[in-house]
DNA sequence: ATTAATTTTTAGGCATACCAAAAATAATAA
DNA sequence: TTATTATTTTTGGTATGCCTAAAAATTAAT
């Protein structure tokens, strides 16, 4: 298998997998990677034989270890590019996804490593993602997303799980950027749109969007 | 064809055509690819019909103005990647081809006029290649080899045509950087070596070696 | 002009990474 | 529990990008 074709299906597992706590499904990798289940069907038997997972037939996905291993460097390379991208280079938080997808794949970890001290060792990436370290350990935290948040507590905005520019544009013009301290005021009941205020202004956000925004409570 | 194969063609036509103004033999293409010649037949037909190159059987290939345009422009990431790594990433000069000829194949127009940005819009790579602007142009220059360097003549080195580590690591040893100043003292009869002086000290430089150093003329 | 050496092309194959359609399984709803 | 729906697997194909071996063409040497 082409390394890039084994380094897209791990990291995506893993990001499908919740850091490898659930097993994933052909059917979310098929939607995640654009691609016919069929082939997913196929990848998966070549990985497993390749010792990167364990699949089972009409079960399920999960990583061994050294697919999580693997998975972890790629997912570092990320998002130490895409912090890179933002801090260094001036690029917005929106754009240096689809920059990073490239970027990830050069495999060189004197580069990233460098990269890495240059920004002071980050922890987390422009959209609140933990960034492994270089032997692969993971910051663990206590955030929830948005949907789950209660009426009337404060938060901060810690994170987003979905990077596509559409939204991330969406975030920036109500001033939903990462740090950004919100108070839920109303759930609607009819369909569960969450009403907050952020910066003095209230904001209507719908479930879906609810679904992708990390946030913090703050006692 | 993939992007990828389509790059790394046109790009090493270009360079073995000495700025297209030569014809490239498909024997040349093969060594310098490590490919098949078998390979390299059919990989030029496709790139005939794609109008990248006119290629005419048994004879040979150039490219078409679509072909320098497009390979302009994977040589000049691959430059400013290599000058950015060592300004930037405090890389040295033999390491960083490699990596280049990874970083060359991203494909993101505004990145690679940051970096240009960044470091001031360099015209010369730190293998001393010419690096085209956005726009394709090229700077000219009248070096010569210092394999047709005449006796008792003062240099100055200004570029490298291997950028193999084991060279690069041979010219490092002996302070043959790029700005150097050297004298040629005597050229070998026997073997056409070259004794030359470099800060104040007497190296012998082996034919091979000197068909890949560039040099420019001092008054 | 022949012969020899080299280069290029053809022909036949192989592995990878996809896909569409049909068959088999599993999950959900009635 | 059966019927319906959704997911997964099987089967049969396609396009890419390589390869080896052998034939053909070109170039170089005698
Ligand atoms: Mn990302
Ligand atoms: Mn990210
Ligand atoms: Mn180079
Ligand atoms: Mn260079």
């Amino acid at each position: 298998m082409r390394t890039e074709t084994v380094e897209n299906y791990l990291k995506t597992i893993y990001n499908l997998s919740a850091d490898n706590t659930a097993v994933v499904a052909n059917q979310q990798l098929a939607d995640k990677l654009a691609i016919n289940p069929a082939s997913v069907t196929e990848a998966l038997r070549k990985l497993h034989e390749l010792k990167y997972v364990i699949y089972e037939k009409s079960y399920g996905t999960r990583l061994t270890t050294a697919g999580v291993k693997m998975a972890l460097n790629i997912v570092r390379r990320h998002r130490i590019w895409e912090t890179y991208l933002v801090k260094e280079l001036g690029f917005g938080w929106d754009e240096v996804h689809v920059i990073a997808e490239e970027l990830e794949h050069v495999k060189n970890d004197k580069l990233i490593n460098k990269l890495a001290e240059i920004l002071g060792n980050p922890v987390f990436d422009p959209h609140g993602d933990p960034i492994p370290d270089a032997k692969g350990k993971i910051q663990k935290s206590n955030f929830i997303k948005l949907s789950e948040a209660k009426i009337k507590n404060n938060y901060k905005v810690m994170g987003v799980t979905d990077h596509s520019t559409a939204f991330l544009k969406y975030l920036d013009k109500h001033h939903l950027i990462i740090g950004a301290g919100i108070i839920v005021k109303t759930i609607e009941e009819f369909d569960n749109s969450i009403i907050l205020v952020c910066q003095k202004k209230e904001v209507n956000i719908s479930p879906k969007a609810a679904e992708c925004i990390i946030v913090q409570a703050l006692n």
